[in-house]
Formats: C-alpha cells, structure tokens, sequence
DNA sequence: TGATTTTTGTTCATGGTTGTACAATCATCT
DNA sequence: AGATGATTGTACAACCATGAACAAAAATCA
C-alpha cells in the first residue's frame, strides 16, 4: 500500500525545508561557541538585542516579540538585573508592568555580541549574494505570515536565532 | 562613539538571518502543534524520521545526524520503544551497538506524521515557486558548508525540523 | 595472550523551558 | 464606591536536553 508511494523527500518544499531546519540548528551551535566567551548563550542575546532595539519595553511584550513564555523572561530577567545589563523600572502609569532598559555596561556588551553574531552570520552567508539574501528572507516573510495568519497568536517579532 | 555606528539590522545578511530564524521559530511550534494529536513531538518525529530513512541505523551514527549528544537518544528510545514503535537489537557483529528499526506500527505513525509535516511545509510555502524553493536550499547547504568546514564536527544529514 | 586505548551506550546531576496556580494592579460595569 | 473580570509578573513543579562519569565490548599493540 506504500510501495510505490512518494518519499516526502521527494518533495520539493519538504526537502529544501529540511536544508533550511539544519542551518537553523548548525547557526544556532555556532553561535553558542562564539558568544560563550562573553558568557551569553542565545537566549540571553536575544533578550538583549531586542531591549537595545525597543528600550522601555514590557516583559509581556518582550515575551510576545520572542515567541516565549512570561515566566521564561521571569526566570532569566533576574540574572541579567544582578549581571548589571538590564534595568528594570515599574512604569507610573501602571505599576504592574516592569520596562526594561540596557545599563550602560549592558548595551556594551550587547553591542559586542550583536558584532560577534554579524560576523558568524557575514562568514556563514558569504557565498550568498544580497540579492538571494533578500529572496530567502522574503520567502521566510511569506512563510511567517502564512503560519501565522492561520494560527491563534499575531505576528511577533523575534530578532535572534 | 556608537552614535553613527550602523546597526547590525541594517546588514542585509544579518536582516535576512533573522527572518530565516524566526521561520524555523514558528514552522517549530506550528509543527508541535500539528503533531500533538499523534502523541508526538518534533524530536520524535526527528527519530522515526531518520530510522525510516536509514533502518538498522546505531544509536551513535543516530546522534550525529541529528546533531544531538548520544544520551539524548539513551532518555528518548527506551519511550519510543517501550511505545512499539521501535525495535532495538544488538548487533551481533559488534555487541555495543545497537540497531534500530520501526516496528509495523512505527513505520505507520511515522508515514501519517511524515505527512502531517509535510502538509505543514507546503502549506507554509505555498507562495513560493520551485525554483525559489530550491534557491533557498541551495543557499542554506552552503550556508551548512561554510559552518561546518571550519568548525569541528564533521558534516551530519539532520533531516528534520 | 595480556595490557592499553577506543568506542558504544547508559546513568546521573545540572541547567533550561514550559504551563499552571497565584498575588497585585488595573479596567469595567452597575 | 463596590464587585467582577482581565492583565502583568512571579513561584513552583514537571518535563527536556546536555555533559561528565561510568561499564561493557572491541580494537590495537607489545
């Protein structure tokens, strides 16, 4: 009943999706080993860098933007605040959101991370030119928006791998 | 001194990264989501995935596909086993290895979440032509090739998401 | 053969992530 | 104002994943 029925491998968007999971996960190892000189792992970065790009923001919106649970942020926060990266301050206007801001010596160090990762993602894409660059990121966004639009959750807006 | 400094999101390659990503992100939890009605999740999947491609696979070359450490496997097997969908057998040639194979039922359960996910993909992909597709695996498997050459491990052959 | 080293899989302790239940604050409605 | 419901962040328990230490088997070599 299934011998003569088609691998998914034979697909053309499974196959090539497969290729794309993999660089995820070979990025995602890469990375690791280059920011732990740092002492961040991924998560810690992408925290940071989104605080850096959007400073005041809430944890649930932080949350939201990462794709993550609130209590995630809850458990991580904590240690970048006793690290000196991170800021948190109640909002007046509603004292039960927390806004997050980089001490300075936080945005330094984001800054050097961020370096870091360019560098890793510039020396991985190298061979690509920026007009496939653009494809595939384009192709990614058609992605997103079509996983996204039929599920529950709204469009977020995660920043690191 | 950073008050002109470019942001690393204004690097095309960098942008491009994070969209590739954030679609890994999303096609992750979409994926889990699809799958939790056959009682899996995505590192399952990853499994039974791989013995239905390489049948008689070690535990060891099993790892390393997947890009896991080998006690990953050692938590994970014994459910899958003790569920029937895998069969291990020592390998009489060399007893430390063991073999892996789907049983009846695994090679069932594997075919119908193989084609949930693939429903997944294509449906996710819908908007993007062959030819993109296949531009877009071709970047990554270079994008594959540029990280693993010059890191440690050799290159693996991870198949899912 | 006997000793040493390598490989394979397991066990265990650690850390990371999630979902649930909860306290505090705010919004809404009468 | 007062009651009800919704939202934000936290605490905790359960689950997953990882790396190091370990036992069994095999390969290497004297």
């Amino acid at each position: 009943m299934n011998k003569n029925q088609a691998l998914p491998w034979d697909n053309p968007r499974f196959r090539n999706w497969v290729a794309v999971a993999r660089a995820c996960q070979v990025m995602g190892l890469t990375l690791a080993r280059a920011l732990q000189g740092l002492d961040l792992k991924p998560p810690h970065l992408d925290i940071l860098a989104n605080i850096y790009r959007h400073p005041d923001i809430s944890q649930q919106e932080l949350a939201h933007k990462l794709l993550v649970g609130r209590s995630n942020l809850s458990m991580l926060l904590p240690q970048l605040e006793q690290r000196g990266l991170v800021a948190r301050a109640i909002d007046p206007a509603d004292r039960r959101v927390l806004r997050l801001a980089l001490t300075p010596a936080g945005r330094s160090l984001t800054e050097e991370a961020l370096a870091i990762q360019t560098a890793v993602i510039e020396r991985s894409m190298a061979t690509a030119s920026i007009e496939e660059c653009d494809l595939v990121g384009d192709v990614m966004q058609r992605l997103i928006a079509a996983l996204t639009q039929g599920n529950d959750d709204d469009g977020g807006e995660a920043n690191q791998a």
